[in-house]
DNA sequence: CACCTATTTTGTAATTTTGCCAAATAGAAA
DNA sequence: TTTCTATTTGGCAAAATTACAAAATAGGTG
């Protein structure tokens, strides 16, 4: 395989990678339906804040969603609402066999 | 978070662990066109066979491809096509910005 | 200004993933 | 049968990911 084509697929794999976690899944589903705060979801699925800050960035970072700044609060909320669309697919797909 | 809910989103993160390998999804684009051996995307990938056998067993295992055997070969090819599809709409989205 | 709350950064240890090699299996071909 | 060829498995070291705690920033509030 030659670097080009290594390196298109290396990018591609990044946003994998981005939601290849139970937590950061759980954040995409959940600032579809509302925007929240980082404060708000270390609440909601009780982990350390900074931990929580991190899975933040690497979504934000691979543009998967989008923080919004409001006083002292950073509110996020999903960009690529396709992500939903395909977990629904692959799960249909996978659990009827 | 609670326990059910942790399963859940675990179960789900299990499908983007698997797709996220830069060689796993060069994979998925080349089984999607033509059913290929475990040597024939050795060759094309260049890596060793044994590296390879490992990443088709956890495409296998999350039934994102599916093998066939055939005398001493066994051809993979894609069992979920909107994998595909999820991968144009993440770029075109994420390149928009 | 000092204080308080939200968020990020740094450091570090534990866990997971990855890739090569060597060895084991499976089964076709001769 | 023996000999190939294809594929898988086990072991191990290197690299990457993860989570917590503590410290640093940011910026609003009193």
């Amino acid at each position: 395989m030659n670097k080009e084509i290594e390196k298109e697929f290396s990018e591609k794999a990044e946003i994998f990678k981005a939601l290849a976690h139970p937590t950061r899944l759980f954040i995409i589903h959940a600032v579809n339906d509302k925007k929240l705060s980082v404060k708000e979801l270390t609440d909601i699925v009780d982990i350390d804040i900074s931990t929580m800050s991190k899975h933040l960035d690497i979504l934000k970072k691979n543009k998967i969603i989008e923080g919004e700044k409001f006083k002292n609060f950073i509110y996020y909320r999903l960009a690529i609402p396709c992500v939903l669309d395909f977990m629904s697919c692959a799960i249909k797909v996978i659990n009827k066999k």
